[in-house]
RNA sequence: UUAACAAAUCGGACAGUCGCCUUUAAUUAGGAGGAAAGUCCGAACUUCCAUUCCCGAUUCGUCGGGUCUAAAAGAGUAGCGGGCAAUUCCCGUCAUUCGCGAGAAAGAGGUGCGAACAGAGACGCUUCAAUCGAAAGAAAGAAGCACCCCUCGGGGUGAGCCUUAAGAGUAAUCUUAAGGGUGAAACGGCUAAAUCCUUACUUGGAAGCAAGAACAAAUCCCGCAAGGGAAAAAAGUAGUUCGCUCGAGGCAAAGAGUAAUCUUUGUCCCAGAUAGAUGACUGUUUAAAACAGAAUUCGGCUUACGGGUUUGUUAAGGUA
RNA sequence: GCCGAAGUGGCGGAACUGGCAGACGCGUAGCACUCAAAAUGCUAUGGGGGCAACCCCGUGAGAGUUCAAGUCUCUCCUUCGGCA
């Protein structure tokens, strides 16, 4: 689980996000990123319905998502709004294939310091 | 021993590293379930509406605050008795059906309307009729009980039904005895959880914690300003806090009761988040895996579930 | 999270208080009209069995009540909506 701070929760910051950033694709997941003017990095995370109707699944996906952010946490840069969204396919990924997947896109040149 | 039946119960553990939520002086303490699920019932709680009464105001029209749930309407329940805050729940019991059995299933008070098709006939009476087939049988939701005897048309016995009495039981009901009519018309055998009337009992209604309560910006507007915002609009908005977890609570013992359950005493504090806290990795245990994640809180019901454990009972077989 | 609604042929959509499921419209196929087509008219149109008469199964799935269920009751599935 990440520090309070470096949680994005208010529903405006997700829209900004989402009209303004720029995307990133994989396989288990898309990023949208934005500078968001400030000194932390806020990241937060999207599971639907769609992905699995029980909230057993969608806790463990996110729970997973969040665990590799953390452990990748102190590379990125500073000042960065992301938001993740995961795809329905991440339900048939181990743990392995996605911490690959998601720390090829958070190694791109513009999220890392 | 095998096969069953009925209950109860567990829902991985231990150690280490890195994180999260609540809490604390402190890495101090605590941190998902038996179903947290479906949202199918019921209750608590809150607001609104109606009603009763009281107080205050009043332009006598009503309005505000508090309090109560009377009547009616409406709603609910339906073998009988009990339990519960309450229920469509639970326990006991009764009649019925199923099973060799342990057991299991299910139960709508009274009266009426309506009740397709087929059929002589669908329940009150009268009248009519006596289905088709050699038979098995067919048609129907029903086709008119069983056995015995003979001279084939009757007779007898029993069951079923009704009445009365006695006994058992809180009651539904059961048992016994006597009497009665009855085999072609006496009795029994269909009628829904939908509709109408009615009986007895119970009950204010509706919406839901996104219920609701408190505090309350910036900006904007008025004003020279302090300040104000019920002159108009922004705004009682964004946001924050409360509601939010000590409860019809858990555990243990004693007592009442066939039981559900209740009473008393002792003891314990056991999630409270708000983009939403339980995760990741490693080791050991043979293997660690089922269904599945708290969101106002409880009581039920239902559905999902790998693998176990315990208790009681029944049937069949074996041994002594 | 809480509250509510819906599910019927290939599609839309009926079926009133339980009594012959599929009215009606669209679409599709065949025939007629035409040199040809459109339009129009007529016929057919859920699945299976049977020479036929006819029989069986079909209203999201599974149970129950009833003589009889699209309709009433319960459980499950899917889809949609409202509430700060």
């Amino acid at each position: 689980m990440l520090p309070k701070e470096n949680r994005l929760k208010k529903e405006k910051e997700f829209e900004a996000v989402f009209k303004g950033g720029r995307t990133l694709k994989g396989k288990s997941a898309f990023i949208r990123y934005l500078i968001n003017g400030t000194d932390k990095t806020r990241i937060g995370f999207v599971v639907s319905k769609k992905i699995s109707k029980l909230a057993v699944v969608r806790n463990k996906t996110k729970r997973r998502m969040r665990e590799i952010v953390r452990l990748k946490k102190d590379k990125l840069k500073e000042g960065l709004s992301i938001v993740i969204v995961s795809l329905p396919s991440i339900t048939k990924l181990t743990y392995k294939e996605i911490k690959e997947d998601l720390e090829n896109l958070l190694n791109k040149e513009e999220l890392i310091k």
